[in-house]
DNA sequence: GTGAAAGCGCTAACAT
DNA sequence: ATGTTAGCGCTTTCAC
């Protein structure tokens, strides 16, 4: 293994100081061109490669963002993870990632681990059970800017950024109502996160704005999995006045609902009229095809990533901006539409 | 902000020497039990955390893997990562993810960025469209270990982990073949991709075996993607002699092909029957529910990580050990059942 | 079992 | 426009 060539090779066989050749790969503007040049070609041709830990080290900075997010592998997530990933790479940040699969305690060691790793900025969308925030108090203790995207929380001192949750269940829920559903089933998930209580509201305002009654027992709280979403289904075959419509938070759970009231027997938007949320590719494959509120995964995540960077440069202020909110749209597809049928 | 304490603050509130602190943060062998106990509780107290860039620097090792992906979003590749990171957390390691987006210059790009970031080692899955590995000689030149997956290439420093693609395809054709098809169409992607060729094969293969003609035209070529499973559809909708078995090289194509037969009127698996490859989440949706190949995304990535950290390690030895093979499985379901429906 | 000293490679203050 | 100097925080000889 030969010996890795430093800005001090380069300087001696060149004749100049290690200053002026780290300025030059630097692109100083104080240097002169032609030395610049010359060090360039020198520095190429001797296979040199910047030492980013001498650098950090002396810098104070790492030019890394962490990431912490539920799994990486849900089709939201891992959008949103792409999108991040393109804005960082040009900027010519890491991305660090991380998974708390869901689970507090794993959440608390991942944000210790990029504390430790020193990251200039972390993105985070929370487990399912995640309640306090205090294991992000070291990062905001250290001013390093710290953003929500998806399922966040409030702290004064981080941006989040979302859609507006209420406004997209809201009309996803209305959506039903225009089709004559009167007996809406809403199935959520922990109503600690943001995202679900949101949506949670905004099914029950659209019921009141339309004059129609509000009950909880109408209203399925479970893990939005797939597995979850057969339950569901179960309980809903099991209800003394069955619904005709179901507004569920999620789309895999709202495929594997529909799933199982179609082996019951049931015809969908028919009997019962279905909403899902997200816009998973599964959405357009389900039969009949699921209407849904389009998440914007990509764009959440070039979006979360821009900011961050903005924050970093010193362009804006993390403790000042508080919300970003992105747009999000219903796509009324045949599994809500029993106006279609008449 | 305030600052960060190192060791030598904590050395001086107790009075030892900074290689004494060091020593003990790193429970080194040959240092005081009693001395290692109040160390640590200092450091604790003083809020200390090491310096990672520092201890590169001086170390001259980085204790991160990166990952080269052509996408992150796809719900194999999504698995794999999620797989990785598991490994590499468990162990220690951060990972630092790029996506080439199929694109070889960003590839290329990745590679580089890598490099100079001094990952200890590299897992890599090639783009749709690289041929030359030249972007990674720096790697094996430098003995970090470089380690392909799912997307693979030979070469003679590098391990390569896969399942068997010409058994597996095999497989499926052959079951096709058991279902009394005679006439087996094939979709496939490019040919130069070690995963996309040896399917093929293994088609062809079964083909041979059971006494059927190989003919070119039955084989169509694309990217797989969901527009080019539409276009293949209607490309087979228009051949002179309609095949009666489909099998195609990955589940998102099969599902928009399959979408687009059933639509023109095509029964499944009556008039033709249809095998997918990857076992995404889709295919248990599609009507019928489609028969695939079940590639195992999320054992491969820990699979690749772990062998990595072994070779980091110096468990084994990466230029010796020349391929891993992943069990993978046929599951069959009512989209290939022709015998069912007797 | 512990410590002194040197240096990993880079950059920023200061000087020229 | 360029150079001198010092130091980022850690680990590792080598010495005791």
């Amino acid at each position: 293994m030969e010996k890795e060539t430093t800005i001090y090779d380069i300087a001696k066989r060149l004749g100049v100081s290690p200053t002026t050749v780290s300025r030059a790969l630097n692109d100083h503007p104080a240097v002169n061109k032609n030395t610049k040049q010359k060090i360039y070609e020198k520095a190429t041709q001797m296979g040199y490669r910047s030492n980013m830990f001498a650098s950090n080290l002396r810098k104070q900075r790492t030019n890394t963002i962490g990431l912490i997010v539920p799994r990486l592998n849900s089709p939201f997530q891992s959008s949103a993870i792409a999108g991040m990933e393109k804005v960082a790479n040009e900027a010519g940040y890491n991305l660090i990632i991380s998974q708390s699969l869901e689970n507090v305690q794993k959440e608390i060691a991942n944000a210790n681990t990029m504390f430790n790793s020193r990251v200039d900025g972390l993105l985070v969308s929370l487990a399912y059970n995640t309640e306090s925030l205090d294991h992000f108090e070291p990062f905001i203790n250290k001013a390093i800017p710290v953003i929500f995207y998806d399922r966040v929380a409030e702290h004064k001192s981080c941006t989040n950024i979302l859609i507006d949750n209420i406004q997209a269940a809201y009309k996803a829920t209305s959506h039903l109502i225009e089709q004559g559903c009167k007996n809406i089933v809403h199935i959520s998930g922990n109503l600690n996160r943001n995202v679900y209580s949101d949506r949670l509201k905004g099914y029950k305002y659209a019921l009141i704005d339309n004059d129609l009654p509000f009950e909880d027992s109408f209203v399925i709280t479970n893990t939005l999995s797939e597995e979850a979403g057969i339950e569901a289904a179960q309980q809903i075959l099991a209800m003394d006045s069955k619904p005709d419509g179901i507004f569920v938070s999620n789309d895999t759970c709202a495929v594997s609902c529909m799933k199982t009231l179609k082996q019951a027997g049931m015809s969908i938007p028919k009997d019962i009229a279905v909403v899902g949320f997200n816009n998973d590719p599964l959405t357009r494959v389900i039969e009949p095809n699921l209407t849904t509120i389009d998440y914007p995964g990509y764009e959440m995540g070039e979006v979360a990533a821009r900011s961050l960077i903005h924050f970093l440069n010193g362009l804006s202020d993390v403790t000042i901006t508080n919300t970003i909110t992105l747009r999000s749209d219903l796509i009324i597809r045949d599994s809500s539409l029993k106006s279609k049928l008449s």
